[in-house]
DNA sequence: CAAAGTCAAGAGCAATGCTCTCATTTGTTG
DNA sequence: CAACAAATGAGAGCATTGCTCTTGACTTTG
């Protein structure tokens, strides 16, 4: 089939826009039964009947409830990413404070805003479920990939604390990971900035993951907001960008 | 019948040491399956099953599905708690940051060994289940009062570093929710401090809730150990011990 | 026009959570 | 010690789920 479609000429047949008009319906369903009832109470059946088609219809565009998981895990990572492009894109070239600032708080945004999707995406593993890799990785390292590449602008721009505040050492196994890492990704930074820079990456998720999956008390802060913006904040200090 | 309970003598007959085994066996056995399957595949008839019984008979010791849930969450958030309890107070009663450093390795140690665990306590919420506040709440607070003892036995010792490196302002209405922390848990530690402290609790569970999730790829990091206690070095800084 | 491809419907299987009834076991009490 | 009441387990049953298979109808294509 999939060859297939790679042969035929580049106008899609009426059929085929069917076809995609169709997998497009069935994962803004899943999204909205995601949003409503959770990622493992998503269910083939009740996105058929919202469809207006029986169950058994839906097996002929995804192939099982995987395969479903899998779209809406992509489409979250996308939108996520979308979301992070335009805020960072959204401030000046050479504003790197306000870039990675913007990064956290469109990461927040989006959370708050689809908790669900970031409940999928971020928080534990769906039981039986394996997301394939050669199809998820790439939009699920967008947001990290767009961190790193603030803090190598960065650096390359004499704009990043190489040199933080209390040294810590890096142990050699560290330092080795780092550097593949640095060659991978063709970055510039030495050690200590990147490793700072993971501490930021895992702390705002850290932080979001907190308040989207309840833990925080139900009253203990009030000020959410101004809670993360102080953290973001703080972690600039830590990372070497405005220090 | 719990009145009835409350009535009778403190010898507990035969028939309540039975029912209180059983309830321990399908405990246990809970535990299994949620290792084995997570979360949400917790099924009641397959630990009826392991229990040798049929599956209606396990309604007689646990209300519903909901209910083992609590059970297990309850029991999670106490061995948590004990592990914590007992790393920390291995180490000497004036190195606080040794007491600090001891309490995040537990923690991560702790999470993976049991990873189904973690996530059931601090991963995406379990779809239609909402945890009972009154009887998770206390057992479910046990690290965090743990690590703001820390704080403030070494603000009170003098061992915190209260003026932190780049003096970030703490917004009124974030003040306000310190101060009610403050009171609420009798601490002595300035808001900067405290702000720090909120930082360093989200930020050592986003870094194991990496790692527990699968976040990382599959072979970005093979240093995690030692990736872990740079990060917790890092944070002790932040947050003012050993700065 | 007819063949080939595509699709929806429905029945059916193995699970699940949960409720109900009925019989049996168990502990207490007259 | 016997009778009674409470606690317990078994089994049937209902609604739900994921998924498969067959059948009939429809659409596109040669």
């Amino acid at each position: 089939m999939t060859p297939a479609e790679a042969i035929k000429a580049k106008p899609p047949t009426p059929r085929e826009r069917a076809r995609a008009q169709t997998i497009a319906d069935i994962i803004r369903l899943g999204r909205e039964h995601l949003a409503l009832h959770g990622a493992a109470a998503l269910s083939l059946r009740a996105v058929a009947r919202d469809l207006g088609v029986v169950s058994s219809a839906v097996y002929r565009y995804v192939e099982n409830r995987d395969e479903l998981l899998t779209l809406l895990l992509i489409d979250g990572y996308n939108e996520l990413g979308d979301q992070v492009d335009t805020a960072v894109d959204a401030v000046p070239e050479d504003d790197f404070p306000g870039q990675f600032k913007a990064l956290g708080v469109a990461v927040r945004a989006w959370a708050l805003r689809e908790p669900a999707s970031y409940s999928l995406l971020f928080g534990s593993p769906v039981p039986g479920y394996q997301a394939p890799g050669e199809r998820t990785t790439v939009p699920g390292t967008r947001v990290i990939f767009r961190l790193v590449g603030i803090f190598d602008a960065a650096y390359r721009a004499g704009a990043l604390d190489a040199h933080v505040s209390p040294a810590v050492v890096i142990p050699p196994a560290l330092a080795e990971d780092l550097a593949a890492i640095r060659s991978e990704m063709n970055l510039a930074a030495p050690d200590a900035s990147l490793a700072r820079g993971v501490l930021a990456w895992t702390s705002v998720f850290g932080a979001v993951s907190f308040e989207v999956f309840g833990q925080y008390g139900l009253d203990t802060f009030k000020a959410r907001d101004q809670l993360f913006e102080h953290q973001l904040g703080v972690l600039q200090g830590v990372v070497g960008l405005q220090g």
